[in-house]
DNA sequence: GTCTATATTAGGATAGAC
DNA sequence: GTCTATCCTAATATAGAC
């Protein structure tokens, strides 16, 4: 299957949807109304089959949910190897991983959403939240790092810091839309400089 | 019913419990799991007794989530009145607000919690986002006008600032605990500090 | 204030036809 | 790739005893 058949609509004649539309039915949903509140029913519903059909794409709901976090995951992951890899100060690192991971939380919103909103009720989602929190640590080792270098306030706690620097930048999927009137590369941006500069005029 | 009742323990004897005694575990175990994946069983065995005697302190589930809900809403609002009501300016009712509001989510951490997580997924819900909008409005008015003022850098929109400033404060549900190591106190004053002055030194 | 049924509906998942 | 029919389990809620 080419990367293009995700989105593009290029099959002619009958419906019938393929493993990738599918799951972007289900992440909608999932999103909309929460996974667990979300029933197969629902997903088929909004695809305009019967839930039965949803089991020839998909293994269980769970399962759909497993790949959409792996997806959130390796975005965020790869991200920051980046960062870690491209600078050589921590203060340069964690720089370029705020702008860059307000770049994957938009560029892959309905994945990280749903990351964001696991509770730890199954298999499935404890796996995620334990990938998620070694990923955190790492963060919060770079952050911590970055204040020992100077660059950020010491009055401040460097896990505290961490979790107001990130928790702004999660807080985006509360209410970013990639078809809403907020471009994402200007947002990142002003992450940036509300995170480190502030939001008041002349500091 | 007196005020103390609700956490002392002068029941004396049999185990017995009081509406926000009931009330208090519910809202727990659905932040715990998430409001949706919580039954009335795993309440109920929370406490140790049958599901049915549920139904002898609420008429419903929903009826829970609704009084837990009235109650972080009333919170909020309550403080955003004083910040209003105590300050000419837009600048200093902000400031006000933005210290009071990270005050109301760490004293009613359960019920904000519970708040924040509201999808929308039944009538009560709907009504509680309702109601969040329209607070969310006077809260994203005050903010322009405090950039107005000067108070705010004129680089970013006061729509994405009010949302910078909020997501940031809103994610402290998924972290701060009261039995943790961070003092509510000082954590006003560190979200005050970095929201408007920054994390970086020497800016 | 809590119990043991029980009614009723919805949920996830499977079988096998088309 | 989708359908209908069905299984089985779990969920909300009620009835009525203690």
């Amino acid at each position: 299957m080419t990367a293009a058949a995700s989105t593009s609509r290029n099959r002619r004649g009958r419906p019938g949807y393929d493993r990738q539309q599918v799951l972007e039915a289900a992440v909608r949903i999932f999103n909309q109304q929460g996974y667990d509140a979300t029933s197969v029913s629902d997903i088929a519903a909004s695809l305009g089959f019967a839930k039965s059909a949803l089991y020839h794409h998909f293994e269980s709901k769970a399962s759909i949910l497993e790949l959409a976090l792996d997806d959130a995951l390796s975005g965020l992951e790869s991200a920051l190897d980046s960062a870690v890899r491209d600078n050589g100060s921590a203060s340069a690192q964690l720089r370029q991983f705020v702008h860059s991971a307000v770049g994957v939380l938009t560029a892959r919103l309905p994945q990280v959403m749903l990351l964001l909103r696991v509770r730890g009720n199954s298999e499935v989602e404890l796996a995620a939240l334990q990938r998620r929190r070694a990923f955190d640590q790492r963060v919060a080792m770079i952050v911590a790092a970055a204040q020992e270098e100077g660059m950020l306030r010491k009055e401040i706690d460097a896990s505290v810091a961490t979790r107001l620097i990130f928790g702004m930048i999660n807080s985006l999927v509360e209410w970013y839309r990639p078809d809403g009137p907020v471009d994402a590369a200007e947002l990142a941006d002003d992450v940036l400089l509300a995170t480190f500069d502030g939001l008041q005029t002349h500091p």
